[in-house]
DNA sequence: CCTAAAATCAAACCTCAATTTGATTAAATT
DNA sequence: AATTTAATCAAATTGAGGTTTGATTTTAGG
């Protein structure tokens, strides 16, 4: 029996992120757990000294994905801005955290239904989800509060723009027209002209 | 062996609607024949004398699903409309369709991905779906021409607007706050308000 | 060099779900 | 009523893929 020609050893940040790019190429359900595997140069039993199973490696490519986008926001949220500027730095770290890594954040937007069944991961993600609505919402209620943004249908208003950055993980591609920060820059400026008052 | 309850037989649209709603649960790899066929009363088997098989189902969903879409799209931009006008319609009746048939719409965001792996389903496919968002694209070009319009990225502005479309199946509840009208209304005035010239 | 822990492999195992098959029933037509 | 056709069922088949297992190799420390 031939051995393996002794490659590196391959560490949890690279399987996460092989197991991310087959969840955004197949879906979760549609990924094998054999092609996780040969993005490593493994075979997928080996994978499971790395993971406890297919189950667990959907958990951590999404809940750690969350969290790069999440520590983000909260930074932002943190600081005294405007609301103007407040949600153009919102928006611009969720884009660009979005465009840097493709494969979470479409793993997210595609698999987040699929965690959802999972009742020991369930809970959490929702809160953390919800939370991240919440950020835009506030934002968005604050800057109709003191005038700086028109009145709209804040709830809608934040689905509108979170299904738009969400999308992005469906189209965007390295080597396309327009950068990250680029496109970060356009969706800011959409959604700060739909809410500039009249 | 046990007979059925002789219920009455099941019609084309039947199933595609019961495959819909379950590839919007579940997900396409993730959907069952079996539970398709349960929520129709019938066992996986029989659906075999509807449909070919798995992929047809998709295929079958995701392409009628996309004609209604694509049949109201398609009667509006042959009328003499301003852009503003123009787009507000166009806008009414995607988010419209949206709402009124979830599952499809759910299922063409979701498995368009799964349904491109299919070769005999995919040129076609590709071709309808980007002739839709040419759609969008000459509208808002039009009304840009026409200084209706700031000027915007509108490739950039018109995946905005289709991510946020497409979102609405997977937040939209029948029984939420607002109707498909009223989500439609509130999305065509963000479009228009970020449109608006400064 | 020796040894133990970590990482890997090949192969077996086992379940699940798509599909096939060969009856059986129901309905429509004659 | 007889016959044909459309729908359906239960059960068998089959293949794919997640997981387990028991070796084998590699690496780090002594």
């Amino acid at each position: 029996m031939p051995r393996k020609p002794a490659s590196q050893t391959v560490n949890r940040k690279d399987v996460l992120m092989a197991a991310a790019s087959v969840f955004q190429q197949r879906g979760y359900h549609g990924a094998t757990m054999a092609e996780i595997a040969d993005r490593l140069g493994l075979t997928a039993g080996s994978l499971y000294h790395h993971f406890q199973g297919k189950e667990a490696l959907l958990v951590a490519v999404l809940n750690e994905g969350l969290d790069v986008v999440l520590g983000r926001l909260d930074t932002i949220m943190q600081q005294p801005l405007s609301p103007a500027i407040m949600l153009r730095q919102m928006v611009e770290a969720q884009v660009i955290s979005v465009t840097e890594n493709v494969a979470a954040g479409a793993a997210i937007v595609f698999e987040s239904r699929t965690l959802l069944e999972i009742p020991a991961a369930r809970d959490s993600y929702i809160r953390r989800r919800d939370s991240f609505e919440r950020c835009y919402r506030q934002v968005i209620e604050r800057g109709i509060a003191c005038g700086d943004f028109r009145a709209v249908d804040v709830p809608i208003f934040t689905k509108a723009l979170l299904g738009a950055h969400n999308w992005i993980s469906v189209w965007y591609h390295p080597d396309g027209r327009l950068g990250g920060a680029e496109i970060a820059a356009h969706m800011a400026d959409i959604w700060l002209s739909a809410l500039r008052p009249t």
